[in-house]
DNA sequence: AATCTTTGCAACCGCATTGAA
DNA sequence: ATTCAATGCGGTTGCAAAGAT
């Protein structure tokens, strides 16, 4: 490969460092017009001083409009938590599962609250008792309120990722047990019904909260084997 | 108030993968 | 089958802001 320090040919002067906001303009005016992809086309088209991989590293990462701002939730913690322990650092992996959430914001959420560490906080694994706690009333709820109604379309949609495969990987598997750290066993046997069902029926679920997000914390053990 | 340290995040780098010619 | 440009990804760096001393 000739020469691939960056997209665009090397020495053409391109700029680097923070971005400005004329720069930010320009790329958004590109993509309005042209859509995205093609980003070594930007310089020469709108007169961009980037080169194309720091284009698309922009766009991606700062004026998609799609993304999410403001920091992490609390449940999307428990996600990247949960996800990291099945996956590793596959960031773009994970970061398909959070709807509006950047590769390199998780990685940098990350590095930052865990990395260092080398296991969960306190506060964390707190928190992951509650959500566990919380997910076991939801498969008692679900048992007396299977008459509920909700949008599977919905649902779906968030457990689909964009190659149409469940992003709940235990669906794709057969019968097993998981056992948390709180001392309870689950079935996963009917999962994707019990959360539709159980999430039907929580008050206070949003339904961000219900779509995603109950698939996890399947599999704390293996999290905990990693970090000890 | 000044200085040092830590934290958070934007951006860069290099390698891997993909797809068209 | 091969080449190479375009794109995607994960690791790393640099810097500004916040917090601690």
């Amino acid at each position: 490969m000739a020469q691939n320090m960056g997209w665009g040919a090397v020495g053409e002067g391109w700029k680097k460092g923070p971005w400005t906001a004329e720069e930010d303009r320009l790329l958004m005016e590109y993509v309005k017009l042209h859509g995205e992809g093609r980003w070594n086309n930007v310089a020469r088209l709108v007169g961009l001083k980037r080169n194309g991989k720091s284009c698309r590293l922009r766009w991606v990462n700062y004026l998609r409009p799609d993304l999410k701002r403001g920091q992490i939730t609390p449940h999307e913690e428990s996600i990247i938590l949960e996800l990291h322990a099945r996956w590793g650092n596959r960031w773009s992996t994970i970061a398909r599962s959070l709807p509006g959430r950047t590769d390199n914001e998780i990685k940098n959420y990350w590095r930052t609250h865990f990395k260092k560490q080398g296991k969960p906080s306190s506060i964390t694994l707190e928190k992951s008792s509650a959500h566990v706690l919380r997910r076991q009333q939801l498969q008692q709820q679900q048992q007396r309120h299977q008459q509920d109604q909700i949008d599977m379309n919905v649902i779906m949609s968030f457990m689909l990722n964009d190659e149409g495969e469940y992003n709940v990987p235990i669906l794709n598997q057969s019968v097993q047990e998981i056992s948390y750290p709180s001392g309870g066993v689950l079935e996963e046997q009917g999962l994707l019904h019990s959360m539709v069902s159980g999430y039907s029926s929580m008050p206070e679920a949003s339904t961000e909260d219900m779509a995603i997000w109950d698939g996890g914390l399947w599999n704390l053990d293996d999290r905990y084997h990693q970090w000890s």
